[in-house]
DNA sequence: TATTGATCATGC
DNA sequence: GCATGATCAATA
């Protein structure tokens, strides 16, 4: 995406609060109009527009921590997840949370996980569009500021133990995307040609692909509605 | 047709 | 190379 002009740049929002009312703001934007006022050109085709909502939503809102491993807001604590729904508010697709060291995560403990620590504070912000609509008339909906806790916390947790778990046993091999009731495992790569060296269980080197998290659609979902 | 596996773009 | 941002598109 080419970068918005600096006039356009929003100043990061000094508390949550800021934040919040700025995302409101937001609510019922088609894409095509806040690319507009950021001074963005959205890409033709689809396939290259992968990311490009997300990080219009950045600029917007004042993100500031690009490519850093830290939340979107680094002074707040708060992860921005975009999240596709269709006209019925239903979530179409997974959410993508994060890469694994697999070799580090064999010995990661769930207190300080990764997963844990993008999840613990998130706020949505729905995408809302009719199957197949183009990319600037999919419309922004009602953000919605989420802390892990609880029910939510419980069940991720669950199914990290078990991924982790399984991996530490069995090796990456053992791990498919069926694996996981709301957290699963599912290549993360620039293609399905590069591979990436690690120790497996028994110490063994194995060639595999890149992996991250995703958070199911259908988890979500529940999140949106108030659920979790 | 829901889901998995594959892929696209950018920054440092 | 690996982090960020995800959605595309083939398959089950």
């Amino acid at each position: 995406m080419v970068h918005a002009p600096r006039n356009a740049l929003a100043a990061p929002p000094l508390d949550v609060d800021e934040l919040c009312f700025r995302a409101r703001g937001l609510d019922g934007l088609t894409i095509g109009e806040l690319a507009r006022r950021l001074g963005v050109t959205l890409p033709d085709e689809p396939r290259r527009a992968k990311g490009v909502v997300g990080e219009l939503v950045e600029l917007a809102l004042g993100a500031t921590a690009g490519s850093l491993d830290l939340p979107d807001f680094p002074q707040l604590g708060v992860e921005l997840k975009t999240v596709p729904v269709d006209e019925q508010g239903r979530v179409t697709e997974s959410t993508y949370v994060c890469a694994i060291d697999l070799d580090a995560i064999q010995h990661a403990e769930w207190r300080g996980s990764r997963v844990r620590r993008k999840l613990a504070c998130v706020l949505w912000m729905p995408v809302q569009a009719a199957k197949q609509a183009i990319l600037s008339e999919r419309h922004l909906g009602t953000p919605l500021l989420w802390r892990m806790r609880g029910e939510a916390e419980a069940a991720i947790e669950a199914d990290w133990r078990a991924l982790v778990g399984r991996i530490a046993v069995g090796g990456i091999d053992e791990i498919s995307a069926h694996l996981g009731e709301v957290l699963q495992i599912r290549p993360k790569a620039r293609s399905a040609s590069e591979r990436v060296v690690v120790r497996g269980a028994d110490g063994v080197k194995v060639e595999t692909v890149r992996r991250g998290f995703y958070l199911r659609a259908a988890f979500t979902e529940a999140v949106l509605w108030g659920e979790m």
